[in-house]
DNA sequence: TTGCTCCTCACGTCACGTGAGGTGGC
DNA sequence: TTGCTCCTCACGTCACGTGAGGTGGC
């Protein structure tokens, strides 16, 4: 079909068409006489394109996700609602300018929501699919609190060129695989109670332990079984830990997070002795 | 000072405070050397003008914002709230297209969001002040069921042309004071209250009635005295009431509101018998 | 003289919009 | 021939980023 019957079916404009065709998104076929000939293939693309356009997702990311790529649509969720986040954020401050507040007392809490937004993109680059998302999703909640001084603008800088200067971790194709597949169905919202569980365990760890003792019991006898060591998830932790420990993970990144967000380091010094309490009760059993 | 202090004052970046200088927000002297001499006022100016672009409002409207209009920010921040919502939609339907929904089913969608998007714009446009910020809330009450008719097509598109030919309400100086300092601390939530209030009572008039019996006769009454009909309340009420004839309000826009959404023509019936009762009550009095 | 800051100018970004100027189909 | 569609090319948008190339101050 012509470009004409191609607009009227998808709402896009001509432009908008010629510049999908230029950056690759679709390839209709040029016939002699220089006129494109469009397929009902391509007007379906096309309207997957639009929608996801008009989702504030680039062309970039839309190539991907029409190549196949079904993480990147996961990733784009997550982004906006970041951003979702933040733009709430932005109206509570933009209220407070309204009613007079002065430019000096918003521009560190700026500063906290880029900030966040500039470690919660790397997180999602450096780490591939799920853990991505999950890092991202566990960092940002503690990247909320004003930057207010120079040891919080350093440990930010660190943590930024950490990040740019880590190298993508690439997992071997069968742990991959068994990470996408393990993880496909863990949506945002699965991803959240999860973390808001562990936020609240570390609050109480020995009700937590006491509460939950038989699987806690369960899960460490299966670790010490030859199976779970020769599975995928057992080889895929310790790729994690290693690939962590190489790159100065627990030396670099992670105190760096405690002097960015007291927040964090709060949360670590009790997830610190929640680990002792466990170790007590792993002691006394 | 020099350019170095105030960028590093600012946290801006060299191109910015240039780009900003070329746009008129601030007009440094130029030494004889050509180099800029920056004040503490230009400081301070930059300070303010970085954070609302880091709250996302255009350089222009920054400059509307710094020249003392107050109607800006508030216009800003009502754009600001209706974007956030808009994403939150929009969050949504990512997640449907995430779980295999067909861009078909989310298009009809994406026109509504879009379309509410445009005319709420353009009635902030439209109408001076507390007015337009008013409409633009109460027609986006109605305006997030899906585009899916040539019927609601044409109503968006006559809508649109409507208000894109409506000629601005130029109010005269006096009136125009008396309504900004009238709803000068109306913020977004009491507006967001009373319209709640107005659905409310649209859902049962007569119960409504009923209970602000006393405050409806005692306006009633108010509107029958002298004193009233000099006031600048009244010839407001009257200003607009003619400006609303002249520009067929109720003979083009409302219909076509009608047609747009049905959730707005079932409003309209209920507004329409509530005023049958109301009539009702008073001939009973 | 060296190394630093300052200046202007030009081109790039992203996803198109807006014509201009020319050809093809009926 | 006329009026329509189709094509490519060039320049514009917004708020800067990224150099290039040249000058001033110490």
């Amino acid at each position: 079909m012509m470009i004409h019957e191609v607009l009227s079916r998808t709402g896009l404009t001509r432009k908008a068409v010629e510049y999908y065709i230029e950056q690759g998104l679709i390839c209709p076929k040029a016939k002699e006489n220089g006129y494109r000939e469009f397929s009902e293939a391509d007007v379906s693309r096309l309207k997957a394109i639009s929608a996801y356009r008009r989702l504030d997702i680039s062309v970039s990311q839309i190539k991907e996700i029409l190549d196949g790529n079904a993480q990147t649509i996961e990733c784009a969720l997550i982004r906006h609602r970041f951003t979702v986040r933040r733009m709430m954020k932005k109206e509570e401050l933009l209220e407070r300018l309204l009613h007079g507040a002065h430019a000096d007392e918003i521009l560190p809490e700026l500063d906290a929501l880029e900030a966040g937004k500039s470690i919660a993109d790397r997180l999602l680059g450096a780490f591939p699919g799920y853990m991505g998302r999950y890092f991202a999703l566990h960092f940002s909640h503690f990247l909320s609190s004003p930057i207010e001084n120079e040891t919080q603008l350093e440990a930010y800088g660190t943590i930024v060129r950490w990040l740019d200067e880590l190298p993508t971790l690439q997992l071997p194709d069968d742990l991959q695989t068994f990470l996408d597949e393990m993880t496909a169905d863990i949506c945002l919202e699965k991803m959240e109670m999860v973390q808001d569980a562990v936020f609240q365990a570390s609050e109480d760890p020995a009700a937590y332990f006491e509460m939950h003792k038989d699987q806690i019991r369960t899960y460490m006898e299966l670790r010490e079984t030859e199976e779970y060591r020769a599975s995928p998830a057992a080889r895929l932790m310790e790729t994690m830990a290693a690939f962590q420990q190489q790159n100065g993970y627990n030396e670099v990144f992670i105190p760096a997070m405690e002097r960015l967000s007291s927040e964090y380091a709060m949360y670590r010094e009790r997830m610190q002795s929640a680990d002792e309490v466990l170790q007590r009760i792993l002691q006394a059993k």
